[in-house]
DNA sequence: ATGGTCGGGAACCGA
């Protein structure tokens, strides 16, 4: 069972490449961020196939899930502060796994009111997350989290010290959450590697390789257990009209 | 060199 990450920057924009890496890849259970609209088209994705879940408002954010088996939605919202209307977070059961689906705020310009959403957001996921780990199911938590964990996860540190997804406050909230029992899926297959999943698309970043590391599964023990691989589709950045984002996965085997 | 380039949606905001 492949469970992906992919932040598509737009569906509208990206229904093509999507729709070629979803046959290349073939993933079971694809979370997908920044479908940017209130009007995804499910019947689309539902008619090839696909079971779906999702959430948008239009312009910004937004979320889904693709999946080859059913879909049991279990929330559409982060617990924590029912004044937030962002299309952030979704949460299914799907062929025996617990999949959270989440796009977390991206804080700039820190410090300020954006970083004060981030790290409240934060902290209303550490809750969540912690109840997850309590009910003892296999669990991933898969998405663009907008946290670079490590200097080692971003080729130009001292460029992007100030910046949000690389605060110390940021990293020790993506720290806590992890410690609590947690396995990051891709720093777990390459502990040594140097591995991005965003290039910015100013600045020649692709060219010069000035990646970030941001996209992150997070296993629960159980999920843990039945990792074989996990990978980087790393190519799909070299697309035309590529999103500045490519697909992470993980490979579970069977229960 | 305080820039650069996208997406959404129709002037700028967000990233």
């Amino acid at each position: 069972m492949r469970v992906a990450t992919f932040n598509i920057n737009g569906i509208a924009a990206r229904r093509q490449r999507l729709d070629e890496w979803l046959e290349a890849a073939r993933p079971d259970i694809v979370c997908l961020q920044e479908i940017k609209t209130a009007a995804f088209p499910a019947e689309a994705y539902e008619a090839a196939g696909w079971h779906v879940l999702w959430a948008g408002e239009k312009g910004f954010n937004g979320v889904a899930i693709l999946a080859r088996h059913p879909l049991e939605e279990v929330a559409r919202e982060l617990p924590g502060d029912a004044g937030d209307r962002q299309a952030r977070w979704l949460e299914a059961k799907v062929a025996g796994l617990h999949v959270a689906c989440l796009y977390l705020p991206n804080g700039n310009p820190a410090p300020g009111p954006r970083f004060d959403y981030k790290l409240a957001f934060m902290q209303r996921l550490a809750g969540r997350a912690r109840a997850l780990l309590a009910a003892e199911i296999p669990t991933v938590l898969a998405g663009d989290w907008n946290v670079c964990p490590t200097d080692a996860d971003v080729a130009r540190p001292e460029a992007m010290a100030a910046d949000a997804l690389c605060l110390p406050q940021a990293r020790e909230a993506f720290r806590a959450i992890v410690a609590e029992g947690w396995t990051e899926a891709v720093r777990a297959r390459f502990p040594h590697e140097t591995v991005y999943t965003y290039w910015d698309y100013q600045a020649g970043a692709w060219a010069k390789n000035w990646g970030l590391r941001i996209d992150h599964l997070l296993l629960s023990p159980a999920a843990a257990d039945r990792m074989t691989d996990a990978g980087i589709d790393r190519d799909v950045r070299a697309a035309e009209r590529a999103s500045d984002h490519v697909p992470v996965w993980v490979e579970l085997s069977s229960a």
